[in-house]
DNA sequence: GTGGTCTAGACCACC
DNA sequence: GTGGTCTAGACCACG
């Protein structure tokens, strides 16, 4: 099934890549699966008080990327392979694990202190 | 000693907040200490290769939030207590690490399987 | 009705004082007044012939000093009350008198001649 | 004599044009005619708490307007014939007269009532 | 179409 | 050489 009830747009990021971050998220989690249909632009956008526009440009760009399938008139459908989907899942979490090591490296914290404040901040968050 | 050999300018952030995060990451680890002197504009913009008014634009933000101060033909110099910089370094990881929590979360990841990524990918980085 | 017909950019002032002043002098003129719509970035840049920047700059200011209220896709519209006008009038032309006054002395110039000069030369300007 | 006693720098016209400023009003004032010499670059830096290299600039321009005359060594002296006094004079003056009347109108103050004020004024300002 | 932001280039006063 | 400012061009989200 796919929702975007769980999205909270915030503010540095442009909002269609952090739907484009959203879907690609649902997709690794599996909570978004190859045919299922996404939901259109207009509810999109109403739900989320977001621009058709702005909606239509991240459909776009994951069509381009070969995740999605839009027919004029229809729904939009995931399109997806589970080789796809384990090459985003390993592409996506090493960025972010890199990304992480690396803010935490550039404030001096040293491996052990790291694993220390990830087991702590990780029930904080949301 | 103040130095910006170890910033890599990435894409998807503006320039100017890379290097004020990277400065407030030197105040945090101790590379850059009260009374340093901060690199002049010119120099970092032609080691980062980027135009001198993005590196003013990064240092005038600096001295609003208190942490440099820079008179007219003198370079500029860092002005910072212990306080701020305790203050800093919590501030800066808490939200570095909240957010790449929350990134980890959406794609299904648990703490655990969180845990041995990070001790996996800490050499890795550099 | 807001316009800049009558605005004519000339060399020493920067261009976006320049139109700051320009719609001070309409508001204290009463050319401008509380509601109306000003021209968007665009028409006025393609009008002066200078970059839409430069007039988001003299907006910005102006909506600062709490003259104009802008809405991100909609148009910027006047925001002053009647007490503001008075105090801006009042400010401006003590400001502006006062410092051709200055210039008038350091000539030799006696009030007399400037009166006389003042009255040949006001027909003049356009 | 020449003397730059009475000059105040303000803050929003550049120095070196305050200075150049300054010297053509001593000249239409009569304060400063031909033969006098003018102070040295660093009597006029230490007594303005300017840099040198700024009354070298406003000295430079003076000349190449042939108002002024330099030798290399010695003092630089006031070069000006009586009509370009006038015409000096009559160009200034001309310019101010046309710059308040400019802004008066823009404010829609008629001409009465710009006499009146001038009037006002004119013993006020210092 | 609208306003908002980031980056860039040129120029200024000053040491 | 230093920091500071004005103008310009490109891009963004949004209506």
């Amino acid at each position: 099934m796919v929702t975007f009830d769980t999205l909270e747009l915030k503010g540095d990021t442009p909002i269609y890549l952090q739907i484009i971050h959203h879907i690609k998220a649902g997709l690794v989690a599996g909570t978004m699966v190859h045919g299922d249909e996404l939901p259109s632009r207009r509810q999109v956008s109403t739900l989320l008080g977001v621009n058709p526009n702005t909606i239509q440009k991240a459909y776009k760009q994951l069509e381009e990327e070969g995740f999605l399938l839009s027919h004029t008139g229809a729904k939009s459908t995931i399109q997806i392979t589970e080789e796809q989907v384990f090459a985003l899942k390993t592409l996506l979490i090493e960025e972010d694990i890199g990304s992480i090591i690396e803010h935490l490296k550039a404030f001096g914290v040293e491996k052990e202190e790291a694993l220390v404040l990830l087991d702590k901040f990780w029930e904080v968050g949301s």
